[in-house]
This record gives structure tokens, sequence and C-alpha cells, in this order.
DNA sequence: TTAAAAATCGAAAACGTTTTCGAAATCACC
DNA sequence: GGTGATTTCGAAAACGTTTTCGATTTTTAA
């Protein structure tokens, strides 16, 4: 019923709670007798420390926050798995919040995490965020935070990301060595980063090959919540350019949407337009033909980021000088069916 | 820098702090012009209370702690999404924990979360788990304990599930009176509740329409993390069982798994053999033929379960009698492709 | 035997709040 | 102007730890 506490134990023995603390805490003025005695007791009453005590003693809580954009779905899965998993060997606890693309909302949780007096968090920004004083106003007040996936490059902080420019080079550079001559792109949104990179990279590429962009085989698809945007502006573009032999998504969900439309309608793929999509979620072995895509190393980013935060917050700590890291982890290209012939 | 406190916003003014803490939170027996010289000084100097203080004076954290069993991944991220939503609405914060299926693992993150004080938890069983005491060990130190989805009926909690038997009842009565004659099962390991309760819901149903069970038409699938098990068996019961005409798998991987074969396999679902899956997860629209499946309320089952566990803390909280509730939460058949002719 | 060194312990302050209870000041009323 | 009621404030204890620092005891060395 009512836990054991220190005073508990000092009592039952006939002694202090100061030795009682340092006999279960290994310090070295006190005798190996009287910390035997203390161990034993504290065994057999039970005892667990009192964490919200000790947190506010020693100005620690061991837990880090971590504030997500959207849903915990696909992508976001993977990195909230590698999350948890280095988390828990780093021996600290995780609180998480979703800003459900809203930046007030973001804006909020963070502050409530610093109330909470997390020791750092871990933030992957709302579509909505273009001002960063709230991240800031975190880092000024010895909250170290990390930004993964979704970042802004304007604000001083460590990151974790991949390189969805290059990517999305590297994935329409693959489709032109494949032969194809007419790549359209199904692109996300035009406000978040990663939409506008992976657009860029498609434009780049083609361009490096000599190939001609034509703003026209560009299409918008900016719900990703289902793959009706892929299916219909599939159906769209086939009449409107139906000259086209490949489409590289922003997405997989996207790609799984113009798949089944073309089985649907019969468009054979990849033998009449061949499809590429974007961060090899599971999904993507399911449909048929399996789709090729880009890797996009969700585990591996939120287990860099919570060692990259832990270590941070350790530097903090020991007043020693953080030094901000930007890593990219390696995207490569999963070639599966949609794309050979 | 340093975050204000009580101390610094009274010195600043030459009061108490007792006076600002009091002004802060409404006391009526604070003058409404120094409560609005208070809250005038704590806005300009940026005054946030620090949790961990409040805590360990109020004895609550406004937190609960979540432990799952496996990866977040499919329906566990749609628990996790109701609980979050509906923690933040009642103003509470969410701890995560996995514990990979494993029982030690689990025992230790419960100890964990409550030497954390979190004000509750939430928890689905690991498959290990047949010791309920560290539960009982939780609710007798007066952190109440919710358990949904994976249960054991053996601990006198509140508990947030869906009926299996029932759901895997009314699953294969379906197919029987869609005509369907000869009925296989490919089932799950023989531990976890859930498994052994679709399976006796498979096989009662048979009984209850004048079929007879045959176990040689049951086969265990016991990955869940691919659908290379569901691949494999589908494989093997049609060399051993050519006749059969329907099967009804534990979870839509293992079905998508058996449509896949059949796909390549040349075997026309559900023309030849029709396929049922359970838990409605997203790619069960993606495979096709779309797979007829149970819809299991994973949203729905996240926030009543948090609905529950602050209830009751709240009455904990008053020295009410805490009375547990079992809520079965309603399943339905979402008929889709793989079953109708 | 004595002085110095080492070993062992505990009082007390501190972390930042909340809340009880009593004191002081102000008010109302006759 | 005196009494009682009301308003307004603050001292202090409490939540459960950790850690400093000094006190006491024991051991060692001469």
């Amino acid at each position: 019923m009512n836990d054991t506490k220190l005073i508990d134990i000092a009592s039952a023995l006939g002694i202090s709670v100061t030795t009682v603390s340092k006999a279960l805490k290994g310090y070295t003025d006190i005798s190996k007798s009287t910390r035997a005695k203390v161990l034993e007791m504290a065994e057999t009453m039970n005892y667990t420390p009192n964490s919200v005590a000790v947190n506010l003693r020693t100005n620690e809580t061991k837990t880090i926050g971590v504030i997500i954009p959207a849903t915990v779905h696909h992508f976001f899965s993977s990195v909230l798995n590698g999350i948890l998993e280095e988390a828990e060997k780093r021996g600290y606890l995780v609180i998480i919040l979703q800003s459900n693309e809203k930046y007030e909302l973001e804006k909020k949780q963070l502050a409530l995490l610093i109330q909470k007096r997390v020791d750092g968090v871990l933030m992957s920004l709302s579509n909505e965020t273009d001002d960063f004083s709230h991240i800031n106003d975190a880092i000024r007040k010895n909250t170290p935070v990390v930004l993964f996936d979704k970042i802004a490059k304007r604000v001083d902080c460590s990151k974790v990301v991949i390189n969805d420019a290059k990517a999305a080079f590297d994935a329409v550079s693959y489709l032109i060595n494949k032969g194809y001559k007419k790549i359209a792109h199904f692109r996300g949104s035009y406000v978040p980063q990663n939409s506008i990179d992976r657009f860029l990279g498609y434009k780049r590429a083609l361009e490096a090959h000599g190939f001609e962009y034509d703003s026209k085989l560009v299409y918008v698809c900016d719900n990703n919540t289902d793959f009706e945007d892929g299916y219909e502006n599939a159906q769209k573009i086939m009449t409107e350019h139906p000259d086209i032999d490949a489409i590289f998504a922003i997405t997989d969900l996207v790609a799984i949407g113009i798949i089944k439309y073309f089985n649907e309608a019969g468009i054979k793929t990849p033998d009449q337009v061949a499809v590429f999509g974007f961060s090899n979620w599971f999904m993507s072995t399911v449909i048929s033909p399996k789709l090729t895509t880009i890797d996009q190393p969700g585990f591996e980013m939120g287990h860099t980021a919570v060692s990259i935060l832990i270590d941070e917050i350790a530097d903090i700590k020991e007043n020693r000088k953080v030094e901000h890291q930007i890593i990219e982890l390696p995207t490569r290209i999963i070639e599966r069916e949609s794309t050979v012939k």
C-alpha cells in the first residue's frame, strides 16, 4: 500500500536517513556491516527510490520528450522503434507527443515538455512551422533539442536527416539509366522541406542527364493518409500525357495509388509505365508488382537521434561545450518489380 | 538560461513566496491588486512552474505509462494514436515502453513506471506473461492498471478488449453462409489468449453450423513480423488439402501471405479459395484482391482505455471506491473482394 | 601512552512547490 | 471609538531525496 521510504529503513535500523541513503548509493564512508544491514532491510522492505524526489534534488529526470508531427504510422513507427530501443538501452524514458502538423500545438507541447523538466527533446517539425523561436528558447534554457527528418536548416542544433534531394536525384537517374524517357513526378505539397527537396532532386536529375524539365509532368499529391491521391492523379495523367513511361512518386503511398489504378485500367507496370516510390514502407512488398523504392532508414534515424541527444545532455551536465552535429543517413535504392521490365 | 521560480517573482515584488503561489493559483485570500501584480510579473519574467517540484508536493505526475508487447506497428499504431489523443485531451502525458514480448522486461518496466510515480498504467501483456503478481503489486500500491487487447482474465482490474472468439465465430459463420464448405484456419501460436480465442471461435462456428471440425485443417503461423508464414503454409495446405475452398487467417498479415502465394500459383481468390483476415490493417486494401477482414477498433481501444484509467486515477485520489470495468468493443466484418465471388 | 590519521556517522540545507494556520490589517456596525 | 467580522498576507512544514561538512569514534604510528 504505502511504499517505503528512506526514513522507514532508517528507523527500522535505528540509524539516520543520511546513512541509509549513502549505503544504498555505495558511498565509501559507510562501514560494510551497516551497508549490508541497509541493503538487506531495503530488500525486505521492498524499497524503491521515489524518482520525483530524486529528480527534484538532482535536477535531472532521465526522460526525453519526442514530438512528431503526424499520426504514428508507417515511417514514424520505425523512427519510434529506434527511439524506444536506444532510449531503453541508455536508461532513459520517453514521453511521446503528436503535434498533428499544427505549429501552435507543437509550441505548446514543447513548452510542456520543458516544464516537465525532460532532459532533452527530439522533434520532427510540423508542416506549418516556420518560426523557430520556441526551439531556440528551449535550447537557451539548456534543454537540448535534436531535430530529425523534418528539420529547419536555420535553427542551430543537431539534426539527423536523409538527403532527400540526393535520394530523389538517384531515383530519377536510375530511371533514366534504365532507359525511361518521359518521367513524370507526383510531388507533395509546397511547404514541407522534403517535398521541395525531392522535387528538386527530380528536376536536377533530368537536367543533369540532358532531359528537359516539363512542369506539366509534375502533379501534386498532398493527401498523405490514403492512396486516393495517387490513384486519381494517375488517371488524370494518363489522359493528359498518355505517352509517359515512368513516374517518380514522392511516397510509397502515392505510388501504391498509381499502381492500383494501373492494375485496374489494364496499364502494364512497368512495361508501359514504371513506378518508383519513396520510403520503403512495408506495403511496398504487398502490392503487385512489388514497388521499387528508396529505403529511408527510420529505425537508424531514431537510434542516432537519441544517441546524439543523450550525449548532448551529458555535455551540458558536465559543462562541456556541446558540438552540434548534422548527421545525414544514407539511403539506397531498393529495386523491385515496378521498374524492371 | 535560468528559469524563474516563485522566489524570483516574490523578491522582485517584495512579497512572500506564499502569496505569489496563491495568487497564481487563484486563491481567494489574495487581493485583486497584488494578484494582478503577480500575474503580470510572472508573465514578464516568463515563469512556468517546475513540474517536478509540483509533483513531489502534490504526489501526482499527470503522466501515465503504457507498456505494449510488440514493435509499434499496424494495430498498436492505432491504439497508440487513440491513447495519445485522449491523454492530450485530458491533460496527461504518456510514457511509452515496449516489452518485446518478454515477461522479465515487462515486469522491470512496470516497476520502473511506478518508481517514476506515473499516475496509472496501460498494458497489453506479452505472450510470455503468465504470472500476474507484478500487476497486482502495482494495483496494491495504488497505481491503477488497465489492460487492453492482450489481457489476463485472472487479474482484477479494468480491461478493454474485443471478443476475439465471437469475431472469429462471426467470420467463419459468414463464410459458411456464403456457401463455403471446407474452411481451413491459419491460427497463431498456442499461448496468447487471442490466438486461442480466435481458434475457438472458428471451431465453434463450424460445430454450430453442423460442420465437423478437422484439426488437420488448422495450420500454425507464429511469426507475426512478415507474411512468409502465411505464404508457406498456403503452399503446404494446397498440396495436402487441395480441396479447401476458404481460409480464415488469424491476422491480415497471414492472409496477405496466403493471397500472395495464391496470386503467384495461379490459384484464384476467391473463386477457388476465399481468404478472410483479421484486424483491418491498412494493407488489406492494398493487396489485390482486397481482403475481407474483421475491423478491430484500435483507436477506440486506446481512447477508452485512457478514459477508464484516468477515471480510476480520479477515484483513487478522491478516495472513492474504484469499480473495475470490462469493456468489450464491437467488431464488424469488412466485406471486400477476397470472399465474394 | 599519545598524537595523528582514518573510518564512520548524522545534522542540516537544499531542490521548488503547496497548504495550513495564525497574525495583522482593514472593514462594518452600533 | 470599540467590537467583531472580514480581508489580506506570510511563516513554516511538508513532499523524499542527496550531499556537504563537521563531529565522533576507531585505528595507526611513534
